[in-house]
DNA sequence: TTGTAAGCGTTATCAC
DNA sequence: GTGATAACGCTTACAA
């Protein structure tokens, strides 16, 4: 692997000044091809103006010496990096995974590079990374809106376009809990009174309302009208499922239930799911938060001498890689994380080219149907 | 996000250059504290010989002017960057995603960015990505032992220090075939002639060969004697995994099988799988290439009517996350991933310091008991 | 302890 | 078409 071995035939006394070992600049190129490193610069960028000949001779010049750009310099001398920084609660789940794939796929194709950085949840890493970034000169950044990257934000205007990615970031406690509280009649009037209707400029989200609410019709198509979601939590998007369930539930006529259960704990959720099975009014069907929590209601149902699906539809949402492989196969609503990527990527991208920032998005979930869910059984 | 909003007192004619809108630099900090900027430079890095009030003045002023050091700038003075390369096949899978959280750990303690690229398995992208990483000046690269990357590495020495994460970059073809055909007893010797049994220089990487080692000898404890092994394929990390089984089911005296199926087919799998159990000498017990292998063993099993575990045990390799939620829950060899990625973070960082670069490390895998493996039963 | 000035490698503005 | 040359913002000898 070569190491480091320099210290052999340098100059004595101290060499000029710190610079890298084997570096070619357009400088050499001048020097060998004959011209000044202006013309080098336009020969190279493919400017116009420039004798064809002259264009060869420099072209060959470079790769005769295998010139390598510094875009440091351009960067320095140009003010644009070609470079996006990507703030993020973590980068380990597949959740994030898959929507840094999309984001690696559109800012590649633009010529653009990616600068990690993860908060970690917490505001002031937020901060300091979004200085890391900024530090490093990045032309736009894309977020993760979660409240300590939300708070880190308001703290300060960022000086470059900024794109948030995921559920509305004015969507608080307060909301969850008013979610939870409020009459089916009065939660589509409640959303729009938000702007939770849809996502607001500079946003990309997944629609967990409307995952929700193609959960439901799939179910109510199939006959269920005894429904329950299971995993209402206090984040976001939980808050705004309940929100879709309850809102389409109400609507077919449903009397329908919601359960918190944690997804991270496994004996939370199996206790409640449980609880809700095995309780005076069992639902024939069940919207899962996610299709964790859907493998943890099946699970429950299973333990307690319950078929799925021919005694208890279940429906996640995400479409995690398993899902397919499950027993049985999950039916559940794709969350299109990659193009949520995608997305956000591009409206940045469309600012820093200098277009007009695109009004926000909400990316529609996809039902993939499988085998947990069945036509409901005479009861 | 206050757009641009200058033209207000700039002197009349134009303005010298290009420039960012609001950037303050130390030369206005310099004005505004009375000294001069290479004073600025010295008070902000904590240089020893400032006098301490000038320090503070100067500290001051830049947090009057609002000042966010210009990294580019810096970086092209100093020939430093604070940032590594990242080169992966892609980001989106579960794998990387939690090598990269292990990565962006031990980079950020360090005070490094992380600069990402995806190469998607074509040798000429590979080679384009690390031009880009190496055009942005990277300090250092870490890129996974793919073939196509280990393909473009081979085009042209690196001249920034290179960490490879993942199995022995010389494991080819040949290499699968040769592990496949070889008789056990000529295993660990083969091993050591191909220097697999640890990996070289540079070079962190998962044990694959001891992880199935640890499978065998977990079934071994519990009675098994009739083992397969299912899923290999032509990866390198499935050679090395059957080396391991083949090499230590011989050991226990076991007669072993191999049987080929693709982890990405799901049809195939289950057909393989279900010839392998059905067949004249079923196996009491299955080591998996990897956790979505051995859902589909378990898969499998369940559909010709046999149980797991009572009837058949499996061991999986990796430890995916839903693999606590299964029916049954998976034993499985937890793959350690995040540490991967943190252990050749830190190997970088130590060149990167000016120490030698650390010798190659395997990262040994862990069992993980859970319910889909028990004693073998009479036969 | 502080100031002066020469880079770092490119790009871009002028002239010619 | 091409060549000087002044930025870009920061670091670091070398002087003072």
């Amino acid at each position: 692997m070569a190491a480091s071995s320099d210290g052999q035939d340098r100059p004595r006394a101290t060499r000029r000044k710190r610079s890298a070992p084997g570096t070619v600049t357009i400088k050499e190129i001048a020097e060998l091809s004959g011209v000044s490193s202006a013309t080098v610069t336009r020969a190279l960028q493919g400017h116009p103006r420039v004798r064809p000949e002259t264009r060869a001779r420099v072209q060959q010049a470079a790769d005769k010496l295998g010139y390598r750009p510094n875009d440091i310099a351009r960067t320095l001398a140009t003010g644009a990096s070609k470079t996006i920084g990507l703030l993020l609660p973590s980068i380990g789940d597949r959740y994030w995974g898959e929507v840094v794939a999309g984001i690696e796929d559109g800012a590649d194709e633009a010529g653009f590079s990616v600068l990690l950085a993860t908060s970690h949840g917490d505001t002031s890493r937020s901060r300091r990374m979004l200085d890391v970034l900024l530090s490093k000169r990045v032309d736009g950044v894309l977020v993760a809106s979660r409240r300590d990257v939300e708070e880190a934000l308001a703290q300060a205007p960022l000086p470059v376009p900024l794109v948030r990615i995921g559920p509305d970031a004015e969507f608080h406690q307060a909301d969850v809990d008013a979610a939870g509280t409020l009459a089916p009649a009065d939660l589509a009037d409640w959303l729009q009174r938000r702007g939770l209707a849809h996502p607001p400029h500079g946003v990309t989200a997944f629609d967990d309302v409307d995952a929700a609410t193609i959960a439901v019709e799939h179910l109510a198509q199939l006959g269920h009208r005894r429904l329950a979601f299971v995993g209402a939590g206090t984040r976001r998007s939980a808050a705004l499922r309940v929100v879709g369930f309850r809102e389409r539930a109400g609507r077919i006529g449903s009397e329908s239930a919601t359960v918190v259960t944690s997804p991270d704990s496994l004996e939370e959720s199996d206790r409640a799911s449980r609880a809700l099975l095995e309780g005076p009014a069992r639902p024939t069907a069940v919207v899962a938060y996610d299709d964790m929590v859907a493998i943890g209601v099946i699970r429950a149902a299973h333990a307690i001498g319950l078929r799925v699906p021919e005694e208890l539809s279940v429906v996640g949402i995400d479409d995690i890689d398993v899902a397919a492989f499950l027993e049985p196969p999950l039916t559940t609503v794709r969350q299109p994380k990659r193009e949520l990527g995608r997305r956000a990527t591009d409206a940045l991208l469309t600012v820093l080219r200098g277009g007009a920032m695109p009004a926000g998005q909400a990316l529609r979930g996809e039902l993939i149907l499988r085998g947990s869910t069945a036509p409901v059984r005479g009861v």
